[in-house]
RNA sequence: GGGCGCUUAGCUCAGUUGGCUAGAGCACCUGCCUUACAAGCAGGGGGUCACAGGUUCAAGUCCUGUAGCGCCCA
């Protein structure tokens, strides 16, 4: 305990470095490895190693830390994994325009410089998100960091690789991908963005060799026709059928090429034939398989026309769409332009126009790994959470394309592949080989493509545990316990592992996936730099202090629902940091006399006892939320307690034994108590708040090392108190009605005026009786006389509380007239009150169908109404006496 | 085109299995510098829960349809 008192108000920036280099350097966000506790384990969705901390993944973090503060707090062995993703295309992107600033481009470096190049980048501004992961407070166990490219990782993409490769799990193939110009690499279907946007519906006259008649296609990329080899038609359409079997002329190409029939093809799309190039589009690339069609690669790899091109080879192709039009428009060939919204592909790193392209690339044949991930959540090994994701897993799982996962660039992992130059085989080897498998030529060389970067972080739940290699770690965490992400990786991250896990690991990578929504902007519009509306987290920080940016998120992450953060709200909880802060302030500030102790449960009063009962509950409720990651109502719950029960009322009450010197022991109890009451709620809350409750925890009293690793307080039933819970209640209405009459009825603040209160109810008297003095600070009264029987004053505003009624005396001060109205207004409510609930009760089906419980409730609510209109009636007919 | 979700007070949102004449924060109005907190205290106003049907004794909550908005997939 420290003798300085607390501040008078809240500095979070000191606190919040002090307390975390202290955690950090202690050891505390280590799991304990050396008894039998339970583990608990969470892997953090790896930041890209040329990230920065935006929103989303503060979000992420935020409750992720949660999750591992609750748990460590609980006992378990909690491990938080961390680490980053080597983030191929985005690192390789980085670096890139890093040294085209020096002119240079890397082919003139060479692969091995300039993978060196990129590890250099990373050693010196490479993984700036660690330290603001820890500006956030995050508890993840940093001795442990995990890179997707370092060895341990590097080996495990080995290791898998050349399992599914042996397995026939992992082939080569000539098919259709999507191929980003600027990147100039493959992408798999999944890091292609659809974008509808604004293009031209191209309507293109195909004439019969004898120039007789004409085919009209449309098609939105009159580029690709150069690469046409053939054309569809229905086979059901009457407008195209008799076109079957004959051949069309394709334009500017002379090129004969056949009509096929097939019920593919749209009969209500532009003019129900559909031109054929499979070598550009998945679509027609199917059907050019099941036809045997030529494939004719019309666009390069640089987004130009190829030789195959003829005249318009060299050409960039949105350059050689333009010429195609015109000189189809030149030649009387291009019958119509429509404008046309379509869905167009757009690279997720770059932004550029993908082109589906023909290539040589590497697959995961993924159907096979996809029916056991489908299986695990299907019997509920892995749960979703929410559920509804579920579907959206399924509805993917279900339809999954083979999974390209070459890529044509240098940063990553090097397909561990070698050609032979000899024999043409291929050796794929854990170890790099010398010799070829197949013919043993020397003459080997590697595969130049690296892997898809999601290829490694599939692996990341048992890689970063230190698969291959059987280590405690794995044994003890895996499956980890909760994987914590955004939707907006679910197939991309969350799939994968599942497939990877079940095959590598033989069974699920993690026990529940908690599904957190979007931090979307204060208009709920997603947060983009091109938009100009991203909330920095770290100047968030900066101004409102850590904890109450961590619970806000936390406040607002309601299941299924986006986060639209505004910085108002964040100031809010702000103000809820300060409340916390000063009510801690207050509390330290009366400890005179303060001995450490369990009071006796008899010497609890009746506000010890219903605080510590509320206490019970709060504990209840908020185990129970984070348990079942209802993470917004463990904030809401704590919240409300705090602010409108702890300080409210408790704190409010606590003064009356707090100031008075004569009875020490009395002070002693509530001190007990309070203190309890604040350090309890402290831990309850730090997981969420974990600084401010640091702080303020150590200077309590008997605090112990230190908050992070404090128990988490235990739920005892038998420490609920309805008793005592009810009859606060009934004070607290009390209090609420006179201070309702006073401000009603215009008494200044200071005016102290005098009470009588007429209880024929033994208990109700009972607790106004001992609780007298309470009453009289808490409503800024005079005095107070309590009465069984009553001569009611003539000159007193009156109110109703169940079985008692309040009576404030006015003398000289009184409106009367305020005060009829004032009557007259209580008075409808209850006759409304009555109606309502009497035509429940008077309603046949209700009586006889609804259960018993509910029907006792509405009948003890028209009684206790029908009582309040009897004394509301007297009271009014006495005050219109008065009035006339 | 297929799928998912949203629509509750001026604003941002809670509201688990139907029992609510609907709650919170901010904003608003009134009065208070009461010795923890004016980043506060006390009191107050404000909603036909998007619309239309249906199921039920009972619907913000379940079902169907309509409108608007958003996201994912093709």
């Amino acid at each position: 305990m420290s003798d300085q008192p607390l501040d008078k108000t809240y500095d979070p920036h000191s606190v919040e470095q002090k307390w975390y280099g202290l955690w950090n350097e202690k050891g505390y966000f280590k799991p304990d490895m050396t008894n039998s506790s339970k583990p608990y384990c969470i892997v953090i969705p790896p930041p890209n190693v040329t990230g920065s901390l935006h929103m989303g993944h503060a979000l992420n973090n935020t409750l992720q830390d949660i999750l591992i503060r609750y748990k460590r707090m609980k006992g378990y062995a909690a491990l938080w994994q961390c680490g980053m993703d080597h983030a191929g295309i985005a690192t390789q992107n980085v670096v890139e325009r890093q040294i085209a600033q020096e002119g240079k481009s890397r082919f003139d470096m060479g692969r091995e410089q300039f993978v060196e190049r990129v590890w250099q980048w990373k050693h010196e501004s490479g993984g700036t998100i660690v330290k603001q992961l820890m500006k956030l407070g995050a508890s993840c166990d940093w001795s442990r960091e995990r890179f997707t490219m370092d060895e341990g990782c590097s080996r495990a993409v080995r290791e898998v690789f050349v399992t599914l490769y042996n397995e026939g799990l992992i082939y080569r193939g000539n098919k259709l991908i999507n191929w980003c110009p600027r990147c100039h690499t493959a992408l798999s279907d999944l890091e292609v963005e659809h974008e509808d946007i604004q293009g031209g519906l191209y309507y293109i006259k195909y004439p019969s060799p004898d120039g007789s008649a004409f085919l009209t296609v449309a098609t939105t990329r009159p580029e690709t026709m150069l690469g046409d080899t053939a054309i569809a038609v229905n086979p059901e359409d009457p407008r195209h059928k008799d076109w079957i079997g004959k051949d069309v002329v394709l334009p500017l190409m002379n090129r004969r090429i056949p009509v096929i029939g097939d019920s593919y093809v749209d009969l209500e799309f532009g003019t129900g034939a559909l031109k054929i190039t499979p070598a550009h589009d998945p679509n027609d690339f199917e059907l050019g398989l099941k036809y045997k069609l030529d494939l004719i690669k019309v666009i390069g790899e640089d987004g130009a026309m190829t030789a195959e091109a003829c005249a318009y080879a060299g050409l960039d192709r949105f350059d050689a769409r333009k010429k195609v039009l015109a000189d189809l428009e030149a030649q009387g060939l291009l019958e119509k332009t429509e404008t046309h919204m379509h869905s167009v592909g757009h690279c997720y790193r770059c932004k550029n126009i993908v082109e589906p392209n023909l290539s040589l690339q590497w697959f995961v044949k993924v159907a096979p790994l996809a029916e056991e991930a489908i299986a695990a959540v299907m019997d509920g090994r892995t749960r979703i959470i929410p559920s509804n994701w579920e579907k959206t897993y399924f509805e993917w799982m279900n339809n999954i394309r083979d999974w390209c996962i070459s890529r044509q660039i240098w940063w990553g992992h090097r397909i561990p592949a070698w050609y032979c130059k000899a024999c043409g085989e291929i050796t794929v080897a854990k170890i790099d080989p010398t010799a070829c498998a197949a013919c043993g030529s020397r003459e080997i060389e590697q595969e130049s493509d690296v892997l898809d970067t999601w290829f490694s972080s599939a692996l990341w739940p048992f890689s970063t545990l230190g698969w291959p290699e059987k280590t405690d770690f794995l044994e003890k965490f895996y499956p980890t316990s909760c994987l914590v992400t955004g939707f907006d990786i679910l197939f991309f991250w969350v799939a994968r592992m599942m497939m990877m896990g079940l095959k590598f690991m033989g069974d699920v990578p993690f026990r529940d996936v908690y599904i957190h929504a979007l931090v979307r902007d204060a208009e709920g519009h997603k947060m983009s730099k091109s938009k100009g509306n991203v909330i920095d987290p770290l100047e968030i920080i900066d101004t409102f202090g850590t904890d109450s940016f961590r619970f806000t998120l936390t406040a607002m992450a309601a299941q299924g629902r986006d986060v639209k953060l505004s910085e108002d709200r964040i100031e809010g909880y702000r103000h809820f940091v300060n409340k916390i802060w000063n009510a801690s302030r207050f509390a330290m500030m009366n400890l005179e006399g303060y001995t450490e102790g369990q009071p006796e449960r008899d010497e609890l009063d009746l506000k010890d006892r219903w605080i510590l009962s509320k206490l019970n509950g709060i504990i209840k409720k908020v185990s129970e939320s984070y348990d079942e990651y209802r993470f917004n109502e463990s904030a809401n719950s704590l919240y409300h307690f705090v602010w409108h029960e702890f300080c409210d009322w408790y704190l409010e009450m606590a003064k009356n034994d707090l100031y008075q010197s004569e009875n020490p022991r009395r002070r002693q109890i509530t001190q007990q108590v309070m203190l309890q009451v604040l350090k309890s709620f402290l831990e309850l809350l730090h997981p969420i708040m974990p600084f401010v409750t640091e702080e303020i925890w150590q200077k309590l009293p008997g605090a112990g090392e230190s908050i992070v690793t404090a128990r988490f307080p235990e739920f005892t039933a038998g420490r609920i108190d309805t008793a005592a819970e009810a009859e606060m209640d009934m004070l607290i209405e009390v209090v609420s009605a006179i201070r309702n009459m006073r401000s009603e009825l215009g008494i200044a603040p200071s005016g102290r005026p005098h009470v009588d209160i007429l209880a024929h109810d033994g208990r109700a008297a009972a607790g106004i009786s001992a609780a007298a003095t309470l009453l009289c600070s808490l409503a800024g009264l005079k005095d107070l006389s309590l009465h069984r029987e009553f001569a009611k004053p003539k000159t007193a505003a009156t109110a109703v509380v169940g079985p008692v009624e309040i009576f404030l005396d006015l003398e000289g001060v009184i409106n009367f007239a305020e005060e009829r109205k004032r009557l007259q207004k209580e008075l409808d409510k209850v006759l409304a009150d009555i109606v309502f609930v009497g035509n429940k009760l008077g309603n046949e089906g209700f009586v006889s169908r609804a259960p018993e419980a509910v029907i006792a409730k509405e009948k003890e609510k028209i009684a206790a109404y029908r009582e309040k209109e009897i004394k509301l009636r007297d009271n009014l007919d006495r005050i219109i006496i008065l009035c006339s």
